[in-house]
DNA sequence: AAGTGCAAATGACATGGGTCAAGTGTATAA
DNA sequence: TTATACACTTGACCCATGTCATTTGCACTT
């Protein structure tokens, strides 16, 4: 025990990082994630647009955003790419590794980021002898599936106003998740990622914005959003999800 | 061990199912195979059109198809649904209950259905003690995050013949994967699920099919698919997918 | 403070595919 | 064999959104 708290004061620890309650670390004892701890490599620090594995790329494990922020995505062969995912401090990307034991996906930088690399050979030896570990690896895996889900209901049956509400309702509810403002905050991505990421047109966003502006809904420059009427926001996909979160 | 060739003789076991190759237990040597199956409930049967779980059920465990077809759906409150999955023999279903102990979509047969049911709970203490199974249970939750992935490329960025396109290769491949005939086959589900899945509409379901038609690239009969050129079936979404299978 | 480079916004126009409304099988029942 | 129902097809029309071309406006140099 005495060599462990060697090791905290040395490195930066799951136990001492903000983010832990976010993270996977979330729900183990102490013990226990001390475990983990022990094999986590970090902090790998990033700066904006920088790719950080794409398709074919050998799967280390999974990677957690400490700050700033990560993109995945998918592309056609004539360029288009469709993001799959936004990755904000807290939340873990690299889950398409998985299958093929090699990325399927590109994942790169939307800013100056550093993250935490769990290798998953590791990860998984743990899971053998820490249940609540393995639990917390099928839920994490389970929130993607659950998240992917969503997602493919709003690219096949929402429209462009319902697709960018959804998109700032879940942007806000996940800056309020980490303790910030869940009505005034900086997108931390640019207007054409947003399109890829809802199949819209960038045009499309930028119109978008203005007319929820006009309607005042959302008070919108440049990246600062500050969200005047959260209930109308609500109203604009009211009539769109079934279930409640 | 004498025990276990009597369970055999008692009931239908993953070592005797013709599905086995396909399905959770793949990979897995006999004795492994074998503890698995001691938890399984089945076969469980179902006439079509019949609702399996839906969105609040408990989450009882995975559930693999032995015969006919499964189709998991989200809802918007409007009534529109997004498919999310097929899935047919051999396949896996039910993921969507892990995250949160409960499921989160609808999961109703498509046809007379027998399937088998693996309760999660139990599952899970093997994975503790079977490696093999706990990697096995990884890929099968990985490979369904990287189709959820595929289907939001094809949600967001391709055109409808695209989707229906990669939708008839899809069906064809996993029909092959089973040992049946990749260019001749029925398809389970009706055009309006097609549609449903795709995120298009009915009518550009059936105009799309007719113009496959007349370009000599299928022959279609009610439900009755003959892919009569692969190649020209393959040039229709050639421009989409970055990656190779 | 003027210059350069992008991201974003705006306007004009085009169109893929949705919607609506009939029609046409095909299968089951009587 | 006729009736009924339902899945599918077809045609006409139109609109939400995409595309293309231009303009605006930050941010960062020098």
């Amino acid at each position: 025990m005495n060599q462990v708290q060697l090791a905290k004061q040395l490195k930066v620890s799951c136990e001492s990082c903000s983010l832990s309650e976010l993270c996977l670390p979330r729900g183990l004892t102490s013990i226990e994630m001390t475990q983990l701890d022990d094999h986590i490599e970090r902090p790998r620090k990033l700066e904006a647009s920088s790719l950080i594995y794409q398709p074919g790329d050998k799967f280390f494990g999974f990677y957690a955003v400490r700050s700033g922020g990560v993109k995945t995505y998918l592309t056609k062969k004539t360029g288009e790419q469709q993001i799959l995912g936004f990755h904000l401090p807290g939340e873990i990307f690299g889950l398409d590794g998985i299958e093929h034991n090699s990325h399927r996906c590109y994942a790169s930088t939307m800013d100056n980021t550093s993250y935490c690399a769990i290798p998953f050979e590791k990860l998984d030896e743990l899971c053998g002898v820490l249940p609540d570990l393995r639990t917390q690896v099928y839920k994490l895996l389970g929130h993607e599936i659950n998240c992917d889900h969503s997602h493919q209901l709003l690219l096949g049956q929402q429209t462009a106003h319902e697709r960018l509400a959804t998109f700032l309702l879940s942007i806000s509810s996940r800056f309020k998740h980490r303790g910030f403002s869940a009505t005034s905050f900086m997108l931390p991505m640019s207007r054409h990622d947003i399109a890829c990421f809802l199949g819209i047109a960038v045009e499309t966003v930028s119109r978008l914005f203005k007319s929820f502006q006009q309607q005042g809904i959302v008070k919108i420059n440049r990246k600062q959003v500050d969200i005047l009427d959260m209930n109308l926001l609500n109203g604009l996909v009211a009539n769109c999800e079934e279930t409640d979160s």
